[in-house]
DNA sequence: CGGCATCCTTCTGGATACTG
DNA sequence: CAGTATCCAGAAGGATGCCG
């Protein structure tokens, strides 16, 4: 099921908050997005990214500055991800209306 | 994050499988889902089930026959998630072709 | 048939410390 | 700064059996 290959990229507690921090700030560093993305810890921020790269989502981009940075920055095929996850967003907005009702 | 809200209604294994089945067939009974959705537990099923009914996706409706059926269908709400699903397939389709190449 | 209860395994992810 | 390594707790989820 196709459904399936896609929720398999996004899975996971961060990677849609990862996508919309890169997304948003068009290049990100590695501390940008830890602080950006409330919560998450240095290990799991590395892992997402990691599954990101492999899904060419994201690239990664080492400075040669003293010290190094990276920097993180979608792909042509990652911004084809942003009308998905604008859905989603305007979605959930909808549902914590009917749902919560705030 | 409004995602966020959208992410944990659909969050789990099983989710989007589940609507997708009950979704195409309109109404579904849980032996039918339990088809449908290749290797999910009938307590998998069962419980992703009741949130599903939590969150006023899908309707539970008991049927008086010898032994019970139940049967499930997504409520009004619960098809406007239908479009997202279909952005989702497709994406994942295209995604498919791009990584894994298939 | 449509579950619920129980047990058990696997996966997820947090905290902390350490490295180039 | 940008990770990696380790340890560990809790959640997710599979297998099986039981019940109305």
């Amino acid at each position: 099921m196709a459904v399936h290959d896609a929720m398999d990229v996004l899975s996971g507690k961060w990677k849609i908050a990862i996508i919309s921090s890169v997304c948003y700030n068009n290049k990100r560093r590695f501390s940008d997005i830890l602080n950006d993305v409330g919560g998450i810890s240095n290990k799991m921020l590395s892992k997402e990214l990691k599954d990101l790269e492999i899904n060419k989502l994201i690239t990664r981009n080492v400075l040669d500055t003293q010290p190094i940075t990276v920097q993180y920055q979608l792909t042509e095929y990652g911004l084809t991800l942003k009308s998905i996850i604008d859905k989603l967003a305007d979605w959930g907005t909808g549902h914590r209306k009917v749902i919560i009702g705030k």
